[in-house]
DNA sequence: GTTCATTTGTACGTATGTATA
DNA sequence: CTATACATACGTACAAATGAA
């Protein structure tokens, strides 16, 4: 068996051409029979895939009825496909960012964890600022494996953007894993930052990305000004 | 075939253990070949069961080793299909509600809005504190459009449940379709239902609710104590 | 460090039940 | 009523990760 499970393969082609309105929401999906003529699979595999598919809620099934899309994967604030600068443009706002730090470490136990490496690996570290219209809005720290991504930290440091770096190290696309939200008081360093009295409450992400196979490439934190940001969700 | 799926039956039993703690937080479960050999099953159907319970975050299985009770703190998965209680029940915590108030009102203008009505028409609020094991978790007040609803108010005070309740309404189911998320100072009046020191963070979410047809039935505000929950959004 | 039994993950195959159109 | 399509459940085989000998 490949290291790619096939269904996963499946799964990420179907999301795609759903993405691209081959199959609008409501339409129906091919019968999972023609599906696995298709792609040379036994039924079963592709019931893995529209399981997937199902359980991130971009499908539902009817029983005697067909597979049928739910809803449409779009960019937006909590998406599979964030882009944080794309969306602060797409609101009308100047987006920049301010970098504050760029270096490598080992990585910590949390980290190590999400990006699925040993404890004894080493860790680009890129703290920095992003602004809209010269107001601080958020304080983040991100972290990439640095044996899989060569050349990033000198590529992070003239680019800034974390889309256009992870490309120069030969990451094409990346979506987001999983999020997790909490609300948090800020630190003294973070209500320096972000121009906060202390003890103001900040809005705390914590997000995995991977390349669409699977492999981690990204782990980032970001604090957000809970008073000049709201995260939408659709869906 | 029964109409009870056995999987089901098999999840269902697993998760009582688990929540009765026979297979406390960390432990591992027999192995699925264990596992079907007690309730006389392919290994498969086990694995289904497994499956089911893994996607609801109480187990998670890693490849060699076992299948292990997941050490959650109280997640709540943010998704199309959000039901509160059902997502803390998964978690092996006991769910329960508390309702504060219940009573019909005019529209206010940002309500109106969200539920696509006129500012004269009426709204049911339901006010109430969401409890984990005896502990407050959350403060939410939900409005619902009055007239779309006949008898909301009567079952929402008898059940306690939305989705029951609204189901009594006629509404058998209904979809998130926004979720709007940030972070805040918790009032007085939020601190003392929560249990918190005043000015603590508190998540504040705003979603709608709408049926499979799009006709708005909630628009729900829920302030989350922030350092008891996480929202977690997968994909 | 290597080997090896154990355990979960993937994939295919077959059969039958059940809801839908 | 019938054909279609998804759901369940059994089975086999091998891959890949784990952990202990």
């Amino acid at each position: 068996m490949p290291r790619n499970p096939v269904w996963k393969a499946i799964a990420k082609t179907l999301e795609t051409e759903i993405a691209e309105r081959l199959y609008p929401p409501g339409a129906r999906l091919p019968t999972e029979a023609a599906l696995s003529d298709r792609f040379g699979v036994n039924r079963h595999t592709v019931r893995r895939a529209l399981s997937d598919l199902s359980e991130r809620g971009l499908v539902r099934s009817r029983r005697g009825a067909g597979v049928f899309v739910d809803i449409v994967p779009t960019d937006y604030a909590l998406g599979r496909r964030v882009r944080f600068h794309q969306n602060l443009r797409a609101a009308g706002h100047l987006p920049e960012k301010r970098v504050l730090r760029i270096e490598t470490r080992p990585a910590r136990r949390a980290e190590a964890e999400a990006l699925d490496l040993d404890r004894e690996s080493e860790v680009v570290v890129y703290e920095g600022l992003s602004l809209s219209d010269g107001i601080a809005i958020a304080h983040f720290e991100s972290v990439f494996p640095a044996a899989r991504l060569p050349g990033l930290a000198a590529a992070l440091a003239e680019t800034a953007s974390v889309t256009e770096a992870l490309a120069r190290a030969g990451v094409a696309d990346y979506v987001r894993a999983e999020t997790r939200i909490s609300a948090e008081r800020a630190s003294a360093t973070q209500a320096l930052h972000l121009g906060l009295r202390d003890g103001e409450p900040v809005l705390c992400t914590i997000s995995r990305n991977e390349t669409p196979e699977g492999m981690p490439v990204e782990r980032g934190t970001t604090w957000f000004a809970g008073d000049r940001v709201a995260l939408v969700h659709a869906g």
